[in-house]
DNA sequence: TCCTAGCGTGCAAACGATTGCAACCGATCG
DNA sequence: CGATCGGTTGCAATCGTTTGCACGCTAGGA
């Protein structure tokens, strides 16, 4: 917890000027190379190290990103957090993470707050209303909204319109014409686009598709548990892994045996989707490339350009032993 | 993307010094009660925000806590970020999250980037060498070190010593002689507690302990499978819930049965511990608390105390169907 | 009526860095 | 030998805010 070394203890000791300090520091030209070398060699023995924040405060613009996630402990939400880190300081940008704790009034306190030390914000899979995402990008920093489509803004989304294809047809592959989708938070964007897009390719798929509310945890799923067991349905898609997993335990609790009574797909397939029983057929996404994407929007905006167009990331079916053949009779228990 | 309105502005609108309005802003006694709401009145309509940056510049220390973690997608440390961030958050801090990938020398990088923009630094499992924390310990402000134990920081960690006895008594309570560790990354300073007070405790109970090494991620659970098969162990504990879960899908796939044939039991309870097949025996411990303690330290120092005693977190056995009682022979196969 | 006390307000310095501009140096050229 | 020029260096302003200090005004007491 030593004393701060500042520009001018280097200037006294080198017995220059600040400026002469800052400038060899900063590999100005101006400066001849005898100066700049016995300046560094000082700064180098004090210990120098510029303070940042003062640096950044004369320089203008912060160079830091905020970001909002719904939930920490998401691996989702984790590993676009992972992406977006890397990509960002890469660029010489820092991270302020926010947590709504799915809240949209959280958010955007947040928001609110992040903006005071961002240059930048990324709301990650924003539950906020659209009066509160209006109020979001009439802030004074550019925003980029992960599985969030909005006007005016930098968008990078899963293409759920391909993904919920990919889901149906191989189930509709396997025999199964009537389909239960345990669905996520009502705030949740991407909710509604899988709904949307499971619909639309239902109605061309000739598939029967119902639909009940669940949430984004294992719990949720858990709890569907009896909802899915009465429906009449022979296969479940839930919104994401945590919620297919706990469903999956509901049913080995309750001994319903997975695929051959009951198969059930998901989105995400984060990595313990690998390692549930049965292993979890899932839609593999690159969530890092979530990250990795919105930043690059943000840098091309940054650099002065106007927003790209959204860019959609195609995820891939992973087929594993959760799902199966379509049984033939609806089964009629309890 | 308006203008940002500055003090100047709004001093200017209201007919008065900056120095008022600041003043004024910020509930001075010393400012005539008709100026204060006339200020009020014009920043409100002006929309005047203060810029955080220069006040915290100005101010000296900033209001941002730098914290390090090895892996954002482990749920044990998002979860610890959780904690963490709710504490900060409500003491008016802001966290700064670096990610070192579970490498030392990333890890000190962070470290050396972090301080430049926090008053306090909080390394989650650090996977420092020793010199490297000499190094963090050295930098200018206050460190908190979670599951790593260091003088001259502030330490909060789980009690291992209670944590293995816990495990082991209820292996030995199930016939178990013989118990096999699969450990964690050789950086990390928690697998060296668990081996040390599992080893001690493994003593004392005169059962017989094995150990191998493993990782931090399912995949390393997965792998150690044959080697865990070839041990004469009739129960394994791992490393986390990750290599545990890996651990029993390996066994799974290979058909082994898990408790019958295996034992597996693990530390951290980790959300997915309760829905893996069969579910996970874990030592569930309260990580959102780890990271509340860490602010508690924080703040207690930033106060001008010393460092208060290390904070151990006692955790609690969650016995599941992954442990059972010990099968008569061992068992020699392949 | 004059002095003083005290409240309210504004000026200016400060936080630690960057940078435009002016000044100064020696050397070169006319 | 003096003017000029290019190459270095330092002075001072600046970013937006807070705050010590001094100043002015009002009111009250002598």
């Amino acid at each position: 917890m030593a004393e701060r070394i500042r520009l001018i203890d280097v200037a006294r000791e080198a017995g220059t000027s600040v400026s002469t300090v800052s400038r060899a520091l900063n590999g100005s030209d101006l400066i001849s190379p005898e100066v700049v070398a016995h300046v560094r060699a000082v700064a180098g023995q004090l210990g120098y190290r510029a303070d940042k924040r003062a640096q950044e405060f004369k320089l203008g613009r912060p160079l830091t990103v905020g970001v909002t996630v719904p939930d920490l402990t998401n691996p989702f939400f984790s590993e676009v957090l992972k992406g977006l880190n890397g990509a960002a300081r890469a660029g010489g940008y820092r991270l302020l993470i926010g947590e709504s704790s799915e809240d949209p009034a959280e958010e955007l306190r947040l928001v609110d707050e992040l903006v005071d030390y961002s240059g930048a914000l990324v709301l990650c899979s924003s539950r906020l209303t659209r009066a509160g995402l209006e109020k979001a990008l009439a802030q004074p920093v550019p925003v980029v909204c992960i599985n969030r489509n909005v006007k005016n803004a930098g968008v990078v989304a899963i293409d759920y319109r391909a993904a919920s294809r990919l889901l149906l047809e191989h189930l509709t592959g396997l025999g199964h014409r009537r389909v239960l989708y345990v669905g996520g938070p009502a705030t949740s964007w991407s909710d509604g686009e899988r709904r949307r897009t499971l619909r639309r390719t239902a109605r061309a798929l000739d598939v029967t598709l119902d639909e009940v509310d669940g949430g984004w945890s294992g719990n949720h799923g858990y709890d569907a548990g009896p909802t899915v067991l009465h429906s009449r349905a022979t296969a479940v898609i839930t919104f994401n892994d945590l919620v297919g997993i706990g469903l999956l335990s509901w049913m080995y609790d309750n001994g319903v045996e997975v695929p051959s009574e009951l198969s059930v797909a998901s989105y995400d397939d984060i990595p313990i989707a690998a390692y549930s029983r049965p292993p979890l057929t899932s839609l593999r996404n690159d969530r890092a490339k979530l990250g990795e994407l919105a930043w690059d929007q943000l840098t091309k905006r940054l650099g002065g350009a106007d927003w790209p167009a959204p860019d959609l990331l195609t995820p891939e079916l992973v087929v594993r032993a959760s799902t199966g053949p379509a049984r033939r009779k609806a089964r009629i228990r309890a």
